[in-house]
DNA sequence: TGTACATCAGTGAACGCGCGTTCACTGATGTAC
DNA sequence: TGTACATCAGTGAACGCGCGTTCACTGATGTAC
């Protein structure tokens, strides 16, 4: 204790840097633009040489990646939840649609990063590998199958569970960059919008759309 | 003729710069990433120094909108085509969306540059104001008119538009990050998903789907 | 229990890079007389 | 038709910046005897 406390001082082994990184790099995405990112402003951010950093990861690329993989868990997370508490699927699939757009909402910098060109192209890695559209993958064709989630026919509804990740993942993006609101249409809600799109993707655009 | 000619030859009033520079943009932008656009690199590539730039654009961010208009503008073109081609208004929505998926395909980092943050903030500038959303926004509530477009019911479809929109612009994101090869599923061609993002769009993604 | 030593995880200086932007300048052009 | 001069649209050197990465180093820790 004493001599880890010393250590702390002299400002070696400071222990667990690596969480600390990955925590600190989330809590400067929270706070700021994605190309505020870098590895000098998180080593700058820990208190910690920058070379230090290259103990934990091989190089930059790696730490986007872990960084954003800690943000597909978390996502991840939230899905599940949805899965485990929602029996009826188009609710659920609802439900997750709502968790998503909140979750892009609450942490912009973080998405763009889960979903930019740099990160993507690291699908090699078994994290990043998955990346955002599994979730969906599973939810669609669970729904597909009403309840029930059928391995087999994955390939089969694959194209379509593609679509419905679409409408989010653009939806997503247009409400990070401000576009929901262009012109001088009224803001639209989060929970509004995710409804709409539910709608257009479940019914089709016409069936729930004001004549 | 003459004069022009030694002026060139010493490189001075080579008339033009500004078309020029968007010219190199947009081949650079044909064969690199979008990283990989720079004003000093635009600059290096049309043969002129850099700060010849600033006689012609503000600064880059003015350079950078300005090149991304004219991706706005080629693309309002296409669209604008199966407008005035196709009478049937679902489709003259099919065919927009082929053509909006192509248009990606075929310029990705343009259409990146399109879709930026730095770009989308400028949306002062009147050229990129309205961006791509303009189109199927007009579009949808065309299709709502069955073939007429209202523009006093503009504000009611705005939500209907915004979502067949954010279905476009996922699956091209999706597209251009190579996502959509994802898994062991075999590739799905550009004009195959344009038609099950439609099927999704306008019947449900329950109606078109394989049981 | 004490000592020698390998290993681990940091430091900090340095490298080279490309970037956006500024600035004093200069040659070519167009205009007024 | 020729000359003086303002203006236009370039040049090129320089600025400071933050970046990713490398490298020789060093202090703290853990282990073997």
């Amino acid at each position: 204790m004493t001599a880890s406390k010393s250590a702390v001082q002299y400002g070696y082994h400071k222990g667990n840097l690596r969480d600390r990184l990955l925590k600190t790099a989330q809590k400067l995405l929270q706070n700021e633009e994605l190309s505020a990112l870098s590895l000098r402003r998180v080593a700058r951010e820990v208190g910690v040489a920058p070379s230090a950093i290259y103990n934990h990861f091989k190089n930059l690329d790696e730490l986007l990646a872990a960084i954003a993989a800690d943000g597909y868990r978390q996502l991840e997370a939230l899905e599940r939840a949805a899965y485990e508490t929602i029996a009826d699927p188009e609710a659920c699939l609802r439900q997750l649609t709502r968790e998503y757009l909140h979750f892009a909402a609450r942490n912009p910098s973080l998405y763009r990063l889960m979903f930019s060109r740099s990160v993507l192209s690291y699908r090699a890695l078994p994290e990043v590998g998955e990346a955002g559209d599994t979730s969906f993958r599973v939810s669609v064709e669970w729904w597909y199958g009403s309840g029930s989630y059928d391995p087999s026919k994955s390939a089969i509804h694959y194209p379509y569970a593609l679509a419905v990740w679409s409408l989010c993942h653009g939806a997503a993006m247009q409400m990070l960059d401000g576009m929901v609101t262009v012109g001088d249409t009224p803001e639209i809600g989060v929970d509004a919008l995710a409804d709409v799109l539910m709608d257009v993707c479940l019914r089709g655009a016409l069936a729930g759309a004001p004549k």
